[in-house]
RNA sequence: GGCGGCAUAGCCAAGUGGCUAAGGCAGAGGUCUGCAAAACCUUUAUUCCCCGGUUCGAGUCCGGGUGCCGCCUCCA
């Protein structure tokens, strides 16, 4: 089945067909680091970690860059506020977004780039521009002089004429248009900078802008042309409308080719932003909720489309994993099945064409969970039918493996026996003192065959409160964490 | 003002021309059970914001309207 893309550049879903497969190249517009990463962040990074693990699951060699910013003028007006060296605010940040990353199981790129660490690129670019006509130099700043690159608006749809530029901002008297934006700006005394061939008769100080190192890093890693390039809607103008300009009026030829934007996290229907303060960390959230439960919340949506963040909504997810985590466990339970109504392989595969089918169409994840909660419903049945503990397992595998697509589902577990033939896995993160459980399972036991139903039920309760389920199933007692 | 997006049951959310409109959560009834929980079964949208149109046939395409959101300024 071919895989289609919903391109930002034509409007529509696409067939993806990298330039060179098997191989393929994806840049993501990453984060500034001045603050903490907000559930925003984390959808971003998430979107681009799906279709990372749905490309390698399709096999394609996949080259993943993900840059930092670590130089922009909110550095430099935080760093000032704090009073601290704008690279030690960056570097901090930095740290916390690396931790956050991999709490909600994001990996890394396979190159992460640091703005900073690619200045030289980043001049290399800017001299291309001013050597091809596309950039002049004004006291030390670059400019890019949008009205030379004739397509200029093709990614947002735009057309310059109509842009009301300078409309809530002063327009700079220095620029010859007012849509032109800085390449590379002049460093005034105290500001970070690095010598430059600009300003000066023998150059100054100065520092990128925004949009360039994009356009430097992106290239300087996968080439000229690739084929994937993503980040928020938001980014779509001016930022990767602007990245365009810059890298294909420098090479002369088409930048990207399939451009994903995701959509914003939403709190009361409004955009969730640093500028509006209506934001949640991922630290916040992370010490309320399992990092997988916010995984499963994000991808319960489409990820072009809006979602809206809340309380509730992130306790329905919850309850949705659970319904897969009970059925791990029961498959489990089931150990001493007997054979006959097993799922054939053939209708094993079914569920993966289907799971596939769904990721195909433009990485629909929220169809696809769909497919696995069919799975796993359907592996319920045939539990409740006493069918084949062995072809279960593979019911359970399937929806791990597939899962494991989505990044769920992949917690280390370790199995707990109770007595002669109960056992269950349990996720490792959430252990506690299993043999405490156990005791107390043991003396609730006994406590229910001496009718003394008061205190088992006191026992149970208490367990509850800490997070523990306690099931008095026909083969025996179990227990279970709640997600 | 320009450009773009969204509107599907109590809530969330798939579906973008054709069998009875996925799935989850919540609710109701049932099976099981000391009780509870889980699981399973049944049930919850004659209908997809409104009005026209195209078509044998539209939630799905086209036109108009209403409401909401986003971008045009830093923003994932």
């Amino acid at each position: 089945m071919p895989l289609k893309v919903y391109n930002t550049l034509t409007g529509q879903k696409e067939e993806f067909k990298p330039l060179h497969p098997p191989k393929v190249g994806m840049y993501v517009c990453g984060v500034t680091v001045y603050d903490y990463c907000h559930v925003g962040h984390a959808r971003g990074a998430l979107t681009f970690d799906i279709i990372r693990r749905y490309l390698k699951y399709k096999g394609y060699e996949l080259t993943y860059v993900r840059n930092i910013t670590d130089i922009d003028d909110k550095i430099i007006q935080r760093a000032a506020e704090l009073g601290i060296p704008w690279d030690e605010l960056a570097g901090k940040y930095a740290e916390e977004y690396y931790k956050d990353m991999q709490a909600l199981g994001i990996a890394k790129a396979d190159y992460e780039p640091f703005a900073t660490k690619h200045i030289a690129d980043i001049q290399k670019v800017v001299q291309q521009l001013i050597d091809n006509g596309y950039a002049y130099e004004v006291e030390g700043d670059v400019y890019f002089e949008v009205r030379k690159f004739t397509t200029y608006g093709k990614l947002s749809g735009r057309n310059p004429d109509d842009m009301r530029s300078g409309a809530r901002i002063e327009v700079d008297q220095r620029k010859r248009d007012p849509l032109d934006f800085a390449l590379w700006k002049s460093s005034k005394p105290g500001e970070p900078s690095w010598d430059s061939p600009w300003g000066n008769p023998q150059g100054g100080k100065g520092r990128p802008g925004w949009h360039i190192e994009c356009s430097a890093m992106s290239t300087r890693y996968l080439g000229d042309s690739f084929d994937i390039h993503g980040g928020g809607k938001d980014l779509i103008f001016p930022h990767h409308e602007n990245e365009i300009a810059q890298a294909e009026a420098a090479s002369g030829k088409p930048f990207v080719k399939y451009w994903i934007h995701n959509g914003f996290v939403q709190v009361d229907q409004e955009k969730m932003s640093k500028s509006l303060g209506n934001f949640f960390t991922i630290k916040d959230i992370l010490v309320e909720y399992p990092a997988e439960v916010v995984r499963f919340f994000l991808l319960k949506t489409h990820y072009r489309s809006p979602i809206d963040f809340s309380d509730k909504h992130l306790e329905e997810a919850k309850r949705g994993l659970e319904r897969f985590y009970n059925t791990f466990h029961d498959v489990d339970l089931a150990f001493k099945g007997h054979v006959d109504k097993a799922l054939s392989i053939s209708e094993l595969d079914t569920y993966r064409e289907k799971f596939e089918a769904a990721m195909d169409d433009d990485f629909n994840t929220a169809l696809a969970i769909g497919v696995l909660f069919d799975l796993a419903r359907h592996t319920n049945r045939l539990l409740r039918d006493n069918d084949s503990s062995q072809s279960l397992f593979a019911n359970v595998e399937l929806i791990k493996e597939l899962g494991g697509v989505l990044g769920l589902f992949e917690q280390e577990v370790i199995r707990v026996t109770f007595g002669a033939n109960v056992s269950m896995s349990v996720n490792v993160k959430m252990l506690k003192p299993e043999e405490l459980v156990a005791l107390l399972v043991e003396d609730r036991n006994k406590a229910r065959a001496n009718k003394n139903w008061a205190s088992a039920d006191a026992i149970r309760k208490q367990l509850e409160e800490l997070g523990i389920i306690i099931e008095d199933r026909p083969e025996g007692t179990i227990w279970r964490f709640k997600v």
